[in-house]
DNA sequence: TTTGGTTATTCATCATACAAAAACCATGGT
DNA sequence: ACCATGGTTTTTGTATGATGAATAACCAAA
């Protein structure tokens, strides 16, 4: 399968990647439009777009005579898609992963005491069913990464926020391409190494999901947030036990 | 003084503001580009450019054949500026600023943990100073505004996060915006309808300020979070007192 | 030295043409 | 009647060349 990009979607990536990898940094001018033209062999329509695709996140801004311009990092759109993956691309360092697991740690448990604040009966009923369906998949691997993900989803909506639901959502995305990783390794070393027999460790999981179901449930805010916390704890200890970052 | 936008912008703007505004609704499909193109008297290539900003925020999604549609609202970059602007200005309610201040409840306190943890001495050294401007400018309302966006700068720049330091200054414009309408408030209500004194009140929230800075000098996490949720628990109820929101 | 206008450079916009992709439709076979 | 197939049409994608507008840099005059 090729997946086909168009030449403005190449060039902004090319682009963005010489901005992320610091080969360009925030004060230089991107050459003219003209040169990236030729340098990229496609038209100045072409450049112009990838460039306003850049604009767009923050990276560059043209101005006549002077040019474009790349923009101090702390005005790039650190959470677009593009420029995640960019970022994640040209990082060498584990830093990446790190921060974003550092806001998600922050934005779990408050959109866990949103939700018990104001969930619905019906938004209480969908974190029910996601719950039944991970307790049914707890030894069917895909299976219970579906639930799990309707699990937090359905937690996520219940919180009526949509910018919380918008940070949740762009982590996940870099977030649970690292967590294949990490079942990956658990599956491969399998229990020999870890301290604790893999089915039990499992079960702790799923009791720790149920703690949060039932905080949000009883609408009990403090509860809700500190389960979800040892909920995110728990899997990250799992993690680390693997030793993957 | 008369601010000049591009043809690009206004399209771009009127455009994202036809989507938000719920006028075209996500399935939909965008006029077909000749049609906008007359639509908005500009040439296509200031239409393509447009919708190109519009794409690159996550609004529409463009085919050949199928035309330009619109994207779930899920798909929304909802922290960048330009969507900010538009959902605020088509929001009739208030749920716009009130998410927006519960999604800054949850990041400031995790901020103010990550400092406690991360700071490094001459981190600590930038908010103790701004700590000092923030004494010394206690009624001198231009100058307060000044340090405290100093200090809150300084401790999202000690958590070293560059995502945590994203969200939070993608909240604070749009939050300040509210921040100055209630300045104003109080200053024009003065103290005949407020329950302490202003000067107390003042006083108080120094305080907390200093509580932030003493639990993240001391490197004690949970303190710093604890104070950040208490100073902007305390501002928050200054404002309610004049009845804002 | 300062001021004010001039120039040159770069992005912004326009108009037109053609290419590519994909939904649509008509056609022919079963 | 249905389905496969291939051409048709529509819409976005790309290319090109010309002109407009903004402004940094330069230069000349006071």
């Amino acid at each position: 399968m090729v997946l086909h990009y168009s030449l403005r979607e190449q060039v902004l990536h090319a682009i963005g990647i010489r901005i992320i990898s610091g080969e360009l940094q925030p004060g230089d001018v991107l050459p003219k439009e003209d040169t990236l033209s030729k340098e990229y062999g496609v038209s100045r329509t072409v450049i112009r777009e990838a460039v306003k695709g850049l604009a767009a996140r923050g990276l560059v801004e043209s101005r006549p005579k002077v040019g474009t311009i790349i923009r101090p990092r702390s005005d790039w759109q650190m959470l677009d898609p593009a420029v995640l993956e960019w970022v994640a691309a040209t990082e060498a360092d584990g830093e990446f992963m790190f921060h974003l697991a550092e806001v998600r740690q922050a934005i779990e448990p408050a959109t866990a005491e949103l939700a018990a604040r104001n969930a619905k009966p019906e938004d209480v009923e969908k974190i029910a069913a996601a719950y039944q369906q991970l307790e049914a998949s707890i030894h069917d691997e895909a299976a219970w990464a579906l639930a799990d993900l309707a699990f937090h989803e359905s937690i996520v909506a219940a919180a009526h926020n949509e910018f919380l639901a918008y940070i949740v959502r762009a982590l996940r995305k870099p977030l649970q391409s690292k967590r294949r990783i990490n079942v990956a390794l658990l599956t491969l070393l399998d229990d020999s190494m870890v301290a604790e027999p893999y089915s039990s460790a499992e079960d702790e999981v799923l009791s720790r999901h149920r703690e949060v179901l039932e905080a949000i449930a009883e609408g009990n805010e403090m509860a809700a947030g500190e389960a979800s916390h040892r909920l995110q704890e728990r899997v990250t200890t799992l993690m680390g036990q693997k030793g993957s970052v």
